[in-house]
DNA sequence: CTGAAAGCGCTAACAA
DNA sequence: TTGTTAGCGCTTTCAG
């Protein structure tokens, strides 16, 4: 920037102020130190701006992981906004552990993010009270909660997972089983399945658990386990399309008519379930939309702006009927 | 910082150390260190470090998009490796435009990352010049050059398309045809396509093209378009698997016969693609491999490390032939 | 409209 | 092993 200043025959400050405030600089000013600038390939470091203003044009994401489409949907909503308002994105992957995610504030928190957003409204205590001292817009997403730490843009996994419930028992289900990853989320659309299975007076659920990520394979081997366990068994909810095309798989390797003998309901509903055979079953859910709505929602806090977003944005989901139910 | 010291009874340089180099602190001192940061809740700012050290502790990654499973997929890969090494990932989304390359280019230079990985090998020459000029480390991946900014870690999409070539014209298919996103690597898949089947002595290929990002739709109409002008064809080649999917539901919706009257073959090979009915034929890459890769190549040259690794790494791809050809 | 002075929070020499 | 002295490159008062 010295350099710059010197070609420029002004001081550092007038550099400074070109770059950032050129409103407070004359015309001639500004025109000789931006070919000053084109001169010497000057890149300002933006390290030193953000030290010197404590704000970084950077939102920190935190993800379980990317390589589900649906996340990565979410990000690229959130990076759609982020990037018209000047902000870039961090990246963290907490691969659905809760000390990794702790980690990811940390370092996030360090590098003076102007804003987080987060997947699932679950986190640590530690987490909660640091992100809340830290006192810049958070946003928590993929989930609903009453006392989120500053903002949340999601849907509610239990009324999901009720929803199937409901849409299963109306075709005339009774015996329901669930597929599902142990993962925080995947855990709320089971209790809202199995409260609303209770409520309608179905048979108890019985349920397969894996770690998350879940894959085809896993589908196949936990619906054969279901129902070796139960096999009176006659619709399956999975928490992910992955395990329901699994789960359909199975179906027909043991040679079960679906949906007659057998129905399968997936959730997320990723191109993959309108293009398996039969047709998946799912329930779609706003993933890029939500990124959409984080970003707008931290860029109304951060720029300041006459709206005022809600602190609560509730995308809501649909139960998408196909063939498998 | 300065509380964190009085704390502890110590200077600044101390905390500084027990935080960066706690093997040259007494382990005394370190302690009340540690425990004077646990006290105040004093998390460092990394920027400031940044700036002094001139490392930043992460790179910055740009893909045309993330909603496409294959970037995200090798983004997760570069990310486990470099979490891995204590570094973090930037991220941007270029939307296939190379003016939005340029600018993300410049802002990652101003973040003073520490590394870059680009998306395939061809860039403005702005690019290619300033990330020369930069002086660190840069991995390109999705494609292959003789004259890399830096190093590369891909795969020859000229090739890949030539192997589908040989492919359909080993299996009987003469007329054959593409649809591809217009879009660099598209282009090349086409182009090493097109000269197989030349060298193979088969007619001419009509192909059709649209603007990324792909969907199903954009398949199914193109796949019409397609045979309304070239009726004899008997074979076609997408350049990705959504596209491929479309082409196989306009089959469907044709009455076609798949891979009898029409074969079809995709790209990446997606979930999706075995899911599909028919089963999509597809080439696959080695998504997640390149980004573990990139991140290795990365950390080789950022923590120096025993390993001096290539400069290019090849990691291939492979026909994988199913019902659709 | 431009410049001088002071400081953002941390770390790398160097010395003690 | 610990502390002292100088910055890293930029931005913000406040004067002029």
């Amino acid at each position: 920037m010295i350099d710059v200043a010197r070609v420029a025959g002004v001081s550092r400050v007038t550099v400074s102020r070109a770059i950032s405030h050129p409103e407070l600089v004359s015309p001639p000013t500004l025109a000789r130190v931006h070919a000053a600038i084109e001169q010497l390939g000057y890149v300002p470091n933006l390290n030193a701006g953000s030290l010197a203003t404590r704000r970084s044009r950077i939102v920190g994401a935190i993800v379980p992981t990317l390589s589900n489409a649906w996340f990565a949907d979410t990000l690229d909503g959130l990076g759609e906004i982020l990037e018209a308002g000047g902000y870039q994105l961090l990246l963290g992957q907490s691969r659905y552990g809760e000390a990794a995610e702790e980690a990811l504030v940390d370092t996030f928190i360090g590098r003076q993010v102007d804003g987080l957003v987060l997947t699932g409204v679950e986190h640590g205590a530690a987490v909660r009270r640091k992100l809340r001292a830290f006192g810049r817009p958070v946003v928590e997403t993929w989930d609903l909660t009453d006392d989120p730490i500053d903002m949340v843009a999601g849907f509610s996994n239990e009324d999901a997972g009720a929803a199937v419930a409901r849409h299963l028992a109306q075709r005339g289900y009774r015996h329901l089983g669930f597929l599902g990853a142990n993962e925080r989320r995947a855990g709320k659309r089971l209790a809202g399945f199995r409260r609303e299975a209770a409520r309608l007076g179905l048979p108890g659920i019985e349920a397969e658990v894996v770690a998350p990520p879940s894959s085809i394979e896993d589908g196949v081997r936990m619906m054969r386990a279901l129902v070796a366990r139960a096999s009176s068994l006659q619709a399956v909810y999975c928490s992910n399309d992955t395990l329901g095309v699994g789960a359909l798989l199975a179906c027909r390797q043991q040679g079960w008519a679906v949906p007659r003998r057998m129905a399968v309901v997936g959730f997320s509903d990723l191109a993959i379930a309108s293009a398996s055979q039969p047709a998946l079953s799912s329930v779609r859910v706003q993933a890029r939309e939500m990124g959409r709505q984080a970003g707008r929602m931290l860029l109304a806090r951060l720029v300041g702006g006459a709206s005022v977003l809600p602190r609560v944005a509730d995308l809501g989901f649909s139960v998408v009927a196909r063939e498998s139910s």
